[in-house]
DNA sequence: AGCTCTTTCA
């Protein structure tokens, strides 16, 4: 009895504890904070020690006693309630349903994660993908449920290679319809003719299939985001009452996988809602994990009260968020800067932890504070620094502008045995590039290579960035080279950057222009768009090297995909081609000004009428010069006999 | 029963 009012004011003395922690909290001092994440140890190890053991029945009865006061004392304390129907079930170990949706999800999980490990990757056309569906008797026992049209995960096999047609439609309301549409689609597109033979541009479907197609995209990667947007689907289109009246989620844990699949597709949405149906319903009971999950959505889009509740609610039903579930409220807060308040916990920070309160520093710009911390972290030597550490802190010394000190780092890193990743470089690269150092991070980046790291999209996108941003041309092209050689696609704003780059530099040296040229003419074969100024400067350039018919050409396409040239763009082609002769054509471009009502100056027919009097076509020139004069413009060139 | 932390430009 005694034991029994004990527990329930601890309960509620833990309740109250959780709301004095405020996220966002400015009182108390940075490092203080910081400082008490290690020693706060035994103020919070009564509580945790509780939820950890505390039974059930404490938590469901707790919000009664709150209202009708302490329990009798004759009566002996409560014991746990015989457990209801749904407890029962949620013992019941390895349930049919759960162990299906776990086999389709666990590929799907290992892929994303990057573990390859000892998960062969079927091949598309391997029969033993199938195997693991066919041979499951569990399926045959779902199978005509309706959680099957939910779930139903269209194999690749079925969706590239099967000439067959697609199942018929089922009379079931859900989803099956809707995959049906879905392969019978893809089949189709695969069948099709190649478009690149047409000069129609390539289609939707047609861009869809060449994805799955694009050895660089993997066929894996897009066949589980395939599985996983079509699994998201199914969940939709589900309606959550018949879910109930079904009895599809049992256990607990079959609602867990599904939470989890839900936020690895990135849907924090749906498994809150879901959340919030199932916990009302009182159907089941969530659990550690699930309240896991539950935070995990709330940092996933930063809904910090969210999270705080969430918290809360965890707490109040005898939960405790373990190193993993901490690690990301914490990065979740530190992301934000929110340094401040951090609130008090009873566990030993992780290095994770730790990282995640560098990288909040250097955030909040207190680099040097940073600095110290990770130089106190490797001489305490109570949690081993990894690479992540040092990443975080060397991209808080380049956003502030000290390469040099960054490029210690790394040293630092690999004295003591760590092996610096990509994105390790790529913060230093991008120190360099933004102090006007960007030959640097070429040298450095050879380096890399060197160091068996291959760069990534970001490496080359930094690098390329850099040196065209300080006028390093000539290396910027041949990073561009390297770039599209290892098969990355450059950015459309990069492209249009590079080429204007070149563009102003074949002014002062002629050979770039044919780069430029050659470049500008992949991008407008390509679909990536071509922004008008990146147009007009090459129209500009190309008559400024004397390619004025190709000028010409470049004028009329950009005319007619709906561009609106500037006036000096034309002007430049007329007074190009007058120079060379080529009279008619600037009669041409002339009028296409006329026709467009654009306003043209004296500078669009001074060169006209003087190449007109120079051939001696006196009356051409006096057309040229009274359309001039009802335009309200004066030219200074007068025709001449 | 699950799994955490690091990166570019615009």
């Amino acid at each position: 009895m005694e034991e029994a009012k004990k527990a329930i004011k601890e309960v509620v003395e833990a309740k109250n504890q959780v709301q004095m922690w405020k996220f966002g909290d400015d009182k108390s001092s940075l490092l203080d904070q910081f400082e008490r994440l290690s020693v706060d140890l035994q103020l919070n190890q009564a509580m945790l020690r509780r939820s950890l053991s505390e039974p059930m029945y404490i938590r469901s009865e707790f919000p009664l006693l709150l209202t009708q006061g302490p329990p009798e004392p004759s009566r002996p304390p409560p014991p746990p309630p015989p457990s209801p129907p749904h407890l029962v079930a949620k013992k019941r170990r390895g349930s049919g349903f759960n162990k299906v949706l776990k086999k389709m999800i666990k590929p799907i999980l290992r892929r994303m994660s990057g573990k390859k490990k000892d998960f062969p990757i079927p091949e598309a056309k391997d029969p033993r993908f199938w195997k693991t569906f066919s041979r499951s008797k569990e399926l045959q026992r779902i199978i005509h449920g309706p959680l099957y049209d939910a779930f139903f995960i269209p194999n690749p096999c079925t969706v590239f290679h099967s000439p067959s047609p697609p199942p018929p439609p089922s009379p079931s309301p859900f989803s099956r319809t809707q995959y049906s549409g879905k392969l019978l689609f893809l089949a189709a597109s695969s069948s099709a003719t190649n478009p690149t033979t047409t000069h129609q541009k390539p289609s939707k479907d047609y861009i869809l299939q060449s994805e799955f197609e694009n050895p660089n995209l993997g066929f894996d990667d897009t066949a589980s985001r395939l599985q996983v947007q079509n699994f998201i689907d199914g969940i939709k289109a589900l309606p959550l009452k018949k879910k109930e009246k079904d009895g599809c989620f049992q256990t607990v844990s079959e609602f867990n996988s599904l939470l989890m699949a839900l936020v690895i597709a990135e849907e924090p949405d749906i498994a809150l809602s879901l959340f919030d149906e199932i916990s009302s319903a009182h159907w089941l009971v969530p659990d550690s994990v699930t309240f896991s999950f539950l935070l995990r959505c709330y940092c996933g889009e930063y809904d910090l009260d969210g999270a705080r509740g969430g918290l809360i609610h965890m707490v109040e039903n005898g939960f405790y968020p373990d190193p993993a579930t901490f690690t990301v409220l914490v990065n979740s807060l530190c992301k934000r800067g929110k340094l401040r308040g951090l609130w008090r916990v009873g566990l030993k920070p992780t290095i994770q932890i730790y990282n995640c309160l560098l990288k909040g520093l250097c955030y909040v710009g207190r680099v040097e504070v940073a600095y110290d911390i990770l130089m106190r972290i490797k001489k305490k030597n109570e949690v081993k620094p990894d690479i992540y550490t040092f990443s975080a802190v060397m991209d808080g010394f380049c956003k502030v502008g000290r390469s040099d000190e960054v490029m210690e780092l790394l040293d630092e890193a690999m004295e003591i045995g760590l092996i610096p990743d990509v994105v390790s470089f790529n913060a230093l690269f991008h120190g360099y590039c933004k102090e006007g150092r960007p030959m640097e991070g070429l040298n450095v980046s050879k380096k890399m290579k060197e160091m068996n790291c291959i760069p990534d999209c970001i490496t080359y996108s930094s690098l390329l960035h850099g040196l065209l941003k300080w006028r390093k041309i000539r290396n910027a092209i041949r990073v561009y080279e390297e770039m599209v050689e290892n098969g990355f696609e450059v950015e459309e704003r990069l492209m249009n950057n590079l080429v204007r780059g070149l563009c102003r530099r074949s002014w002062k040296e002629k050979n770039i222009l044919e780069d430029a040229h050659q470049l500008f003419k992949r991008m407008r074969s390509g679909h990536s768009g071509i922004d008008a100024s990146t147009y007009g400067l090459m129209i500009q350039s190309l008559c400024m090297g004397k390619k004025v018919d190709e000028a010409l050409v470049s004028l009329q396409g950009m005319v007619r995909t709906g561009y609106s040239p500037w006036i000096v763009t034309f002007n430049n082609v007329i007074q190009g081609l007058c120079v060379e002769g080529k009279v008619f054509d600037a009669l041409l471009v002339l009028s296409i000004m006329y026709e467009g009502g654009r306003a043209t100056s004296r500078v669009s027919h001074n060169p006209v009428i003087h190449e007109l009097n120079r051939q001696g076509t006196f009356l051409g020139a006096c057309s040229v010069y009274s359309a001039a004069l009802k335009r309200g413009v004066i030219p200074n060139k007068i025709p001449k006999q």
